[in-house]
DNA sequence: GCGATCAGTT
DNA sequence: CACAACTGATCGC
């Protein structure tokens, strides 16, 4: 849950993700993602009042947030005043006080977060530095290394602060199995049941939230069996999700809710109300979507566990591990960090104490200041952090030789995606052992098992030592890259393999168990390391809203936004307030002046520059599920 | 009656 | 396995 109170030091003038208290009157507002932890005062009566009297005051978010918070009806007295915001494309926002005339420009930048349809991170830059906004998030190993705007040319910016997703920001939650391996095995389960008879039914027991389209999308396009949900209106501009849903009850596959959902499965019912087809009783599985996680050594990593005669629980996380964190914060090296999250049974103290050392004010207080005979110019590492007056007469080539970006543009590789399963290869649906319905992977057998369920887990270890343990290995994941790799810049670009669990080489254990004398199926799950294919590089879940959405840009004297075309040439584009297009063409000094004040320097001027010049990739298209499967 | 907050549940 | 939302009780306006 975001314990984050709204404001960032640099920027108090505008808030992200609090509408309530001292954000009441801030200059404009930015929404990351549609949870309600994350919409506290968004519809308060003081907001809405606010509202009608400061009509330069604004909503950012990215399209497809706007178009789940319209849909519903307590919301729409925002409709006038959201702007949606294009994923990665630098936008320049005035941040008027509407009082005093006084104005501040910042540009903010979307970046996709993984953690839910149309959740993203706000980076923004403006006379106070460059600062990120993560959100909530979810990004494998090596993810940092592909976000074309944490980069100027090949190398990461200066990032001053990361207000960060630090929800699993303990050792414990040292691993979480990858997407993929999760998707992997709810996949092979849901199969083991659903094709021995048109009679047998899953039933994902999931949250009343965002977050699990991709798994709906998933399961649809695998078995061609649309999934039953109570509402997708809220989809309705989204076909990619919505072609996958449905309100009819007669689908082998359910994620439909009840409040009494728990009575209802033990009658044997779903929560839509059914118990038969044709007179024929159902038989129901339910599945559980629930966070597990691995020590640092663990090998086994089983993302199914048996909870009951017909009850699973399935690995699914919306936030990254431990280890994804500290990858993510380490590849960034801010000179500040903020949790925007206090885990559970943790303080605030312990998780700065975990994540200072990885930012760059720690280097400077711990390191030894050395500096090489003969360098000019010194490095960002050692004197940064007390005045950055004058950091910027430095060339910080020096501070970040460890990181290069990875090409965005890559091809993707096709090999380890078996897109369909074999289904000759599962010949027996009937026979309980699954494993002769595995699918090939080339390296290794991705067994999927269940582990019953009797003993939680004990796969729990070692803590203590993960942390001095892990720290040595902090920079080194830029080498990934002989992962796959796509041209497509939007969210299937994080749908390929990545080697986001370190791999040992150990030994799967399969501990397959239960005689069991019920029809259960049996499913195994392991997960030595990579993650293998997945069922396709799949429908789009680009959910592209349909066209009349992507517009409400109304009244957006206030905002300009840099297209991607454009911003090689340095024109400004921006839209009017009767949604056509204007451009303004100014010249790329321009363009840095007017971003950056008067402290910028050369050097900055040429980052920035830079940044304008590298931002061409991704095309246009309007809006995507920044939900990274 | 509405909303904020808290505890409990799933 | 701890995410995120819903429910119900209580309090205040």
């Amino acid at each position: 849950m975001s314990a984050f109170e709204g404001q960032m030091a640099e920027y108090p003038t505008i808030s992200i993700d609090r509408f309530d208290r001292q954000n009441l009157t801030a200059r404009a507002y930015f929404l990351s993602h549609c949870h309600k932890d994350h919409m506290k005062g968004l519809r308060a009566p003081s907001l809405k009042r606010r509202l009608e009297c400061s009509l330069k005051v604004h909503l950012y978010c990215s399209p497809v947030t706007k178009e789940l918070l319209l849909t519903n009806s307590r919301y729409s007295f925002w409709e006038k005043r959201i702007i949606a915001l294009e994923i990665e494309t630098p936008t320049q926002i005035s941040l008027i006080d509407e009082a005093s005339g006084e104005k501040e420009e910042v540009v903010v930048t979307l970046l996709p977060a993984g953690h839910c349809p149309g959740s993203v991170m706000f980076l923004f830059q403006g006379n106070n530095g460059t600062v990120l906004y993560t959100g909530d998030f979810r990004l494998a190993k090596g993810e940092a290394a592909r976000m074309e705007f944490l980069h100027s040319g090949n190398r990461v910016k200066d990032i001053q602060s990361v207000y960060l997703d630090t929800t699993f920001c303990d050792p414990k939650y040292y691993q979480i199995p990858s997407r993929m391996e999760c998707l992997n095995g709810i996949l092979e389960l849901v199969r083991s049941w659903i094709t021995l008879s048109p009679y047998h039914i899953v039933w994902l027991n999931c949250k009343a939230a965002y977050g699990y389209e991709y798994l709906f999308t998933n399961l649809s396009e695998e078995f061609g069996t649309q999934v039953h949900v109570n509402k997708l209106d809220m989809f309705k501009n989204m076909p990619d999700i919505l072609y996958h849903l449905t309100t009819d009850r007669h689908t082998q596959i359910h994620a439909c809710r009840h409040p009494r959902v728990e009575e209802f499965f033990r009658g044997n019912r779903l929560p839509c109300g059914i118990t038969s087809k044709n007179g024929t009783p159902l038989h129901i599985i339910s599945i559980k979507p629930s966070t597990m996680w691995f020590g640092e050594r663990t090998r086994k990593t089983n993302v199914i566990m048996r909870t009951g005669e017909s009850s699973y629980r399935a690995c699914f996380s919306f936030h990254s591990s431990y280890s994804e964190i500290k990858d993510f914060l380490s590849y960034i090296r801010p000179v500040n960090v903020y949790p925007n999250v206090i885990p559970l049974g943790a303080t605030m103290d312990k998780v700065v104490e975990i994540l200072k050392p990885l930012c760059r004010s720690f280097s400077k207080n711990t390191e030894s200041k050395y500096k090489p005979l003969g360098m000019l110019k010194r490095t960002r590492t050692t004197y940064l952090e007390s005045e950055d007056e004058d950091e910027d007469l430095f060339d910080d080539l020096q501070s970040m030789p460890l990181r290069h970006k990875i090409p965005n543009k890559q091809t993707f590789q096709p090999p380890l995606l078996s897109p369909k399963p074999e289904p000759q290869e599962c010949p027996g649906q009937l026979k309980p052992n699954v494993a002769s319905c595995k699918r090939d992977s080339v390296e290794s057998s991705l067994l999927t098992n269940f582990v019953d369920c009797e003993e939680s887990n004990s796969e729990d270890e070692d803590q203590s030592e993960t942390v001095t343990s892990f720290r040595g290995n902090l920079n080194s994941l830029p080498l990934q890259q002989q992962e796959s790799d796509v041209d497509i810049p939007e969210w299937k670009i994080f749908f390929k393999n990545n080697a986001d669990i370190p791999d040992d080489g150990s030994e799967n254990v399969i501990s397959s168990t239960e005689a069991g004398t019920s029809q259960s199926p049996r499913l195994f799950s392991d997960s030595d390391g990579d993650s293998t294919h997945i069922s396709s590089q799949n429908s789009s879940q680009s959910t592209h809203i349909s066209e009349q959405e992507s517009q409400g840009w109304d009244s957006q004297s206030d905002t300009i936004l840099l297209s991607s075309q454009e911003r090689n040439c340095g024109d400004f584009t921006y839209f009017n307030k009767s949604g056509s297009r204007v451009r303004e063409l100014v010249t790329t000094c321009q363009l840095e002046q007017n971003i950056s004040g008067p402290k910028d320097t050369s050097s900055d001027l040429k980052d920035r520059a830079q940044d304008v010049h590298t931002a061409s990739i991704s095309g246009g298209a309007t809006t995507y599920f920044h939900c990274l499967p």
